[in-house]
DNA sequence: TGTACATCAGTGAACGCGCGTTCACTGATGTAC
DNA sequence: TGTACATCAGTGAACGCGCGTTCACTGATGTAC
């Protein structure tokens, strides 16, 4: 049953892009093949090639996909908090879950697929596709710092950003440990404890 | 020329490990196929099964054998440090640098893999060396942390790992970009900034 | 609106290729005497 | 120490398999009249 409505084949080109966004992020872009993906999208591998001229390719526009249902989450979390504090914290907290842990098909794209992106060429689509989405991600985290000047907050950014990222990808390779809730649970505490004076140790104190 | 001498049969199999151990970190467990690491070493694919039970096994021995090195290089430079905090400092900014960005194959096994053990099974041997290798050196985090009771040390730890290794990510995968070197100094800059308390916003000044 | 036909979305066989693993074989090493 | 032979480290062909990609084909869709 061959040629569908143009309508139906843009769903299915759309299909295709999303089940790939969920499957690249469970098994990373060279853990998933073709048939697996057109399969899951209710197509047979042969239809792949008359939507995407590649696979990298296909994966480039997934990539772009699951950045935007991130960032569209994010400004729905954003908008029902009362302060760009408690949207820093709002955002931590519901980032280092077990939830996102335990479904990276439905979660972060970095905690996913950072790792692999670091190992592809310097021109490749899909790296441009991260890094642009990187660039989005900092400016939204940026915008929930707690103050300073602009060089203080881009480090926070930067800085919230990395140990966000590193904690859910450690916390993934830890699973079956105990190890695996700390990366959560206390990172979590650790970047949202409000910076008490009377916590920090006088200046020479310091050793171990 | 078969059958080498036992001697020469044992650093065979270790050539085989550290060919591993340096191509995994490169290009990931599924990204190196076994004649190419044999090659590496000096020999063909055929006399893999000899020393190895399954490439996946060798997986797990090569990646305890990167752990140890790292541990070894960082007693090293531990030893040349006058304080825990000249340590704890050291270590971050001799972690996140581009020599380290660059040269994947001999730095650190978590930056280069952890993304690829979240995906491995729950019992696989593999994610049971990274845990314990997670384990070792969160110990050695914790005891150059500046004070504080052993559960904020511990969280202390376990946030600076997660932000250097998230960092060094992402410094791999915007590489090409003006982002990949802000993640490693500007998180150094971040991580090891002695806290401020005149930095410190007052308590309900904080909104953007 | 109805008809004739060109278009093209999807199918499934096929391509060349590289994978992890196995195995019969080779011949230097290691050992028993 | 010298000889005879068993051992076994390494070789390279071969296995079944799945990969990304191509392509001739099908038949419903879309369009020209």
């Amino acid at each position: 049953m061959p040629r569908v409505t143009r309508k139906q084949a843009d769903l299915n080109r759309e299909a295709i892009k999303v089940a790939a966004a969920r499957l690249f992020r469970e098994k990373g872009f060279t853990g998933v093949a073709i048939p697996e993906i057109t399969g899951a999208a209710g197509l047979t591998h042969g239809s792949f090639y008359g939507h995407f001229s590649s696979k990298e390719q296909m994966a480039a526009e997934a990539s772009a996909a699951a950045f935007r249902v991130g960032f569209e989450r994010w400004e729905l979390r954003r908008a029902g908090q009362p302060s760009a504090a408690a949207a820093r914290t709002g955002f931590i907290a519901g980032y280092l879950t077990e939830r996102n842990r335990d479904n990276p098909g439905d979660a972060c794209p970095l905690a996913a697929l950072a790792g692999d992106v670091a190992r592809l060429g310097l021109e490749s689509p899909v790296r441009k596709t991260f890094i642009d989405g990187i660039q989005v991600i900092l400016e939204k985290l940026a915008s929930v710092q707690a103050g300073g000047d602009a060089g203080t907050v881009e480090r926070q950014a930067l800085t919230d950003l990395s140990a966000m990222v590193g904690a859910l990808i450690l916390s993934r390779a830890t699973k079956s440990s105990a190890l695996s809730e700390k990366f959560l649970h206390l990172v979590t505490a650790e970047l949202t404890r409000a910076a008490a004076p009377e916590a920090l140790p006088p200046e020479g104190e310091v050793d171990g």
